[in-house]
DNA sequence: GCCAACGTTGGC
DNA sequence: GCCAACGTTGGC
């Protein structure tokens, strides 16, 4: 079992607009960065991940379950891009925010930190219990 | 809206 | 294979 953080743009793609595909979810296309894809490629059907907002709201606002593994991504033609499908598990009791992971020590080497721009991150399990642990979650799924 | 960081592209 | 130019991302 491995943990991941999915970002996402809220007024393009939102934790709601997830919450509202049901048990089905939804895939998660559009990626065009090789670390991404790689990161996908690696995810097992179970595997969990943060769903965090960018730019609006910057906050990681639930938990998501991979639910189909990596696949071609139906928004293009070209064969390099895949992408894995995910649905929403749950709300965290409390959103956790950019400026709270940064501000937390344990968190220092987190990807969220140290590499900001990649959109599908791998979360060490030292990281998704902190951050379940700050999000009110005791103890982490 | 600005700008820094960083990945990708393309000429050589 | 190098590197400058360019485009995109995302925090502020």
């Amino acid at each position: 079992m491995a943990y991941w953080l999915f970002k996402s743009e809220p007024d393009v793609f939102s934790f709601e607009m997830l919450k509202a595909k049901g048990e089905k979810g939804e895939q998660w296309d559009g990626v065009r960065n090789y670390q991404a894809r790689n990161n996908m490629r690696a995810m097992k059907i179970g595997d969990l991940g943060f769903f965090y907002h960018s730019n609006i709201g910057l906050e990681a606002v639930g938990i998501v379950e991979v639910c189909a593994e990596a696949h071609p991504d139906s928004t293009t033609d070209d064969p390099r891009w895949e992408c894995v499908d995910i649905r929403a598990v749950r709300d965290l009791p409390r959103p956790v925010s950019l400026k709270e992971v940064k501000a937390n020590p344990k968190l220092a080497n987190m990807s969220l930190v140290t590499s900001m721009r990649l959109s599908v991150q791998p979360v060490t399990p030292e990281e998704w219990a902190e951050v379940c642990r700050m999000a009110g979650l005791d103890p982490a799924p």
